[in-house]
DNA sequence: GCCGTTTTCGGCCCGACTGTTTTCAGTCG
């Protein structure tokens, strides 16, 4: 069992005990080790297998380090086995939905015997819901907007986590297989959906059994689902379906293409070239093509980078060379949204630096949260400036790289912001975040996101619509009003990098891109090796077709610094001036 | 349940916000 479902695990055990009753400090002992499994570096199985002990970790004792123990080596735990079927087992969908807590479950459970999503929805359509003690109509609305929310992705896995399981079966055949020659990760994650149906695979081998047999055996591997003497398809234990194909070495690209889709995409193709008497060949054909260029130059058309691919205007883009040389990753030159254990990160200062600097970036910020977010231990004005000294000292010790002093601010519920702009000003990178009330009404979020815009001080608003993808909503907000209003006052737009978020996502990217608001792609990393995640925001970008031009942080350090020395009324000037 | 003792109990980041109340419970992060 992996660490994403032993955390899963843990965090039901959380829930349930709630719902139970359980002291709440029991509870969070609980919540506490579920988020400090999930951001563990290594997998549990290979630090029991090197005879790690557990209760090294901060947060773990005798008692869940004995639970975790059972659980990684017999995918069995008997408290929570006990502890399950005290309960119907559909609670914990309803117990998961946004705005629904353990005592509200608990409630419906035992005051309308509501055991389920679908009995919940009946309740709170038919008022029974709304007519409980301490309930009403509004509750009853959210918790149907809740449902709706938790229903859109179900069968679908977000990227986060389908990533980790592709990229985890890739290095797996590569160390499995001697015969491998290629492996690569196609369909929905090469184009990066922000939720995954599947989990494709295309390779080539000198050992075709070799490799599928190698595949059906993966330890995750909970069935067994298809067989031919070029596929294989089998369910993982996280829950998703993966299929690797074999392709011929000299058509290696014709599958790539084929099976990385997406399927509008590729109908499209069909159409287009069938218009001028061309056919692209079949994947399994033998006149296939080596590479994916050879392909798409064999019909007149310029290479179409896997993220434009759905099937829409790429083309006709294509046809008439209009597709732009996309932003990538190597292109980011700075990294400016990064969490330390000053706030809510993991990882220290300087540690966090030391990695941005591995990985090649000119300048990092440093936004721990403001004081707003008790629980994430924000920082008071006080200790703000000692993290700004540290900032200061850290960027000497650790040298060749700018540490801006930063700040991830609450934008509070009434639109006014968590720090004074005396303490904003000598501050060099200021991110407004909505963390909290995001349930208002769309008028409400939209004047309260503006005002924060019209400060003078908030270079960039963080994770904008702040949901988590297969979690929580969006909120409900003008976005056409916010982008017009950022790009007016200078305001840049960040493009959260973190998969569980991409917020904004493409489609808000490409509108932002199209009104020249200045976008800003950033890890919001809690550790350190989430500075890698940096590709996610990348791809996102590049979904909207966003070129280096577009993003700010593509700006090498000297320019970015010059920027931000720019008051926000003569930045968009200079944004566009860029003209890179 | 964890942790750190001034070791075997007592403390453990908590404040904003909403919808429901008419003083607060529940949720969120």
């Amino acid at each position: 069992m992996n660490n994403a479902q032993v955390a899963e695990v843990f965090e039901n055990i959380a829930d349930l005990l709630a719902m139970k009753g359980e002291q709440a400090f029991t509870v969070r002992a609980y919540q506490r080790v579920a988020r400090t499994i999930s951001h563990l570096p290594t997998e549990l199985e290979q630090m029991l297998h090197e005879g790690k002990n557990l209760q090294d970790i901060e947060g773990i004792g005798a008692a869940i380090s004995k639970k975790i123990t059972e659980l990684v080596q017999n995918d069995k735990m008997p408290f929570y086995e006990e502890l399950k079927s005290e309960f119907p087992p559909g609670i914990i969908d309803i117990v998961r939905l946004s705005g629904v807590g353990p005592k509200t479950t608990a409630r419906l459970w035992k005051g309308l015997g509501i055991e389920t999503l679908d009995a919940l929805e009946a309740a709170a359509k038919d008022g029974r819901v709304a007519a409980m003690p301490r309930m009403g109509v509004k509750a009853a609305e959210k918790i149907l907007r809740g449902i709706e929310a938790a229903r859109q992705t179900s069968d679908r896995m977000p990227i986060s986590r389908a990533a980790r399981a592709a990229e985890r079966i890739a290095a797996s055949l590569i160390d499995g297989c001697p015969g491998l020659r290629r492996i690569a990760i196609a369909g929905s994650l090469r184009r990066y959906e922000e939720t995954i149906g599947n989990i494709d695979l295309v390779a080539s081998t000198d050992d075709p059994s070799q490799l599928l047999d190698t595949f059906e055996q993966l330890p995750n591997v909970t069935e067994r689902l298809e067989r031919t003497d070029a596929s294989a398809a089998v369910l993982l234990s996280e829950g998703i379906r993966a299929d690797v194909r074999i392709a011929g070495k000299k058509t290696f690209g014709s599958a790539f293409q084929y099976y990385t889709g997406s399927k509008a995409h590729n109908e499209a193709l069909i159409v287009w070239a069938g218009k001028r008497g061309i056919a692209v060949p079949a994947p399994d054909s033998t006149d296939g093509f080596a590479d994916e260029e050879s392909l798409y130059l064999a019909l007149s058309l310029q290479f179409i980078p896997p993220e434009l691919r759905v099937g829409d205007r790429e083309i006709e883009a294509a046809s008439k060379n209009e597709i732009p040389t996309l932003v990538e990753v190597a292109d980011i030159k700075g990294d400016l949204h990064d969490h330390t254990h000053w706030s809510d990160g993991r990882d220290s200062m300087e540690d966090m630096v030391k990695t941005a600097k591995d990985r090649g970036l000119q300048y990092i910020a440093i936004t721990d949260h403001s004081v707003g977010r008790g629980i994430a231990n924000g920082l008071s004005i006080e200790r703000l400036a000692q993290h700004g000294q540290q900032v200061r000292e850290v960027e000497e010790s650790v040298g060749g790289i700018r540490v801006l002093r930063g700040t991830e601010m609450d934008i509070r519920a009434d639109g006014s912001l968590d720090y004074e702009d005396e303490v904003l000003e000598k501050l060099d990178w200021v991110i407004g975040s909505i963390h909290s009330a995001m349930d208002q009404d769309e008028a409400k979020m939209t004047e309260r996101i503006i005002k924060a815009i019209h400060s003078p001080h908030v270079d960039v608003i963080g994770h904008l619509t702040t949901r988590l993808i297969g979690e929580r909503a969006p909120i409900r907000a003008d976005f056409e009003a916010i982008f017009r209003a950022a790009a007016d006052t200078g305001t840049a737009l960040e493009i959260n990098a973190s998969p569980e978020r991409l917020d904004l996502k493409d489609t808000h990217i490409a509108r932002a891109r199209e009104l020249g608001v200045p976008l800003v792609i950033s890890t919001d990393s809690h550790t350190t090796e989430s500075l890698d995640n940096t590709r996610f925001g990348v791809a996102s970008a590049r979904r909207g077709w966003c070129t280096a031009a577009n993003i700010l942080n593509t700006l090498p350090v000297d320019d970015f610094l010059a920027y931000l020395k720019l008051p926000k009324s003569q930045r968009i000037k200079a944004f566009r001036n860029y003209g890179r």
